[in-house]
DNA sequence: TTTCTTATTTGAACGGTGTTCAGATAGGCG
DNA sequence: CGCCTATCTGAACACCGTTCAAATAAGAAA
């Protein structure tokens, strides 16, 4: 019954409404931003009457937990990729780079991630990631990381203080690079590059990217 | 005209709407949390009706704006009152945890104040901080203590770095301290004490405050 | 096949929201 | 005093999330 997704019984009308609705929302979140999210806009979108979803999610929140979960799970993948990529501490990096791209690339689908996140008491079933709930949430990945290159929890308390400032930074950063008050920063600091502005382009991350990543 | 709120003649029929209608802002998002805050909530928490505050905020997110304000004022005070009560380089450590404080203090209105800046482009006349656009605002006081302890932002990549850090840091962190799935990660990793909740606690941030910031 | 059952979808409805606007009101000024 | 203009109201509009009885259609049972 839980499993009727992977092998069940084909869905009954419109094919598979679920992931219908799903990636209407995401169409609509990639052209008109988070904010014209409506469950209606959603149903209108992917061509039912507004009632319908609620026969696939029980909730709004319950739709956009699943939009943010393909988020988590795209964000997984690619901070993955960039662990492969990669050797020893330098792995660290990659995935802090990783992750703040994802939000530079996406994000109305961040915002949406940290908003289902953010009034979530619990993770619900079949959340596949989150940014603390799950072994494979971009914070075990920093985490694992480190403990594969030789940290150990229990000892090394600056070590601890690292792994927490790094994903704390990233996130941080990832939001402030979302901003659009540069200019006017720039303009009251005397047209001096701040130190925001040089460490984002130093990262080749502002304004626009110079790198894959 | 544009200072017709320090000296000009008195409003009309209200007396001061426009502060009534903050202040019963504030009283519904410290009671109801930011969802509760409608633009027709407040009219009624003032006593008026909802197309009242149409006369003195164009728009629902001009409200939150002057309520987001009243938020990074406090904000400022509290970093001042720490930076002025320690000297040198532990200014910004001060600086930091009156920053992570506040966050975890106000949580409705450090909402706020961040859902009102991620959507402007502009900082209005009056907005007397923000993340990023003010002389006064808090990554300013931040760059500001560095450079009165000796840093030359034109020449020292890695101090730069170090601010940003601790900018993003402070934001992260509290941000993640306002999640609930702390029982959750707990629970995943076998019931050790992730580095996180380590980091929080030995900061005296959570769950509980130890001290006074 | 036909009938039955159940999941799915609809259309209408309810209360709430942001916003606009014509009209009522009341303060300040001539 | 009367006028003017800022202020406020009440009604209205479109949209929102959500619920529910009724209609529909797919699969199972006969």
């Amino acid at each position: 019954m839980s499993e009727a997704k992977t092998i069940g019984p084909r869905p009954y009308h419109h094919g598979d409404l679920t992931r219908a609705l799903v990636d209407a929302a995401r169409r609509l979140l990639e052209a008109e931003g988070p904010s014209a999210l409506s469950l209606r806009a959603v149903a209108r979108e992917a061509g039912v009457s507004p009632a319908a979803p609620y026969h696939h999610f029980k909730d709004k929140a319950e739709l956009l937990d699943a939009v943010a979960n393909v988020g988590w799970e795209l964000l997984g993948g690619q901070m993955s990729a960039a662990k492969a990529a990669t050797t020893g501490m330098q792995q660290l990096t990659a995935l802090g780079i990783a992750y703040v791209c994802f939000a530079r690339d996406n994000p109305a689908l961040y915002h949406v991630m940290y908003d289902a996140a953010r009034d979530r008491e619990d993770v619900p079933d079949g959340m596949q990631g989150g940014p603390l709930g799950n072994k494979d949430s971009a914070y075990c990945m920093v985490r694992d990381t480190m403990i594969e290159n030789g940290a150990d929890p229990a000892q090394d308390t600056h070590l601890e203080l690292a792994g927490v400032a790094a994903w704390c930074g990233a996130h941080g950063l990832a939001e402030m690079a979302s901003f659009k008050q540069f200019d006017q920063l720039k303009a009251e600091l005397g047209g001096e590059v701040p130190f925001f502005e040089a460490v984002l382009s130093h990262m080749g991350l502002f304004p626009k990217p110079q790198h894959d990543c």
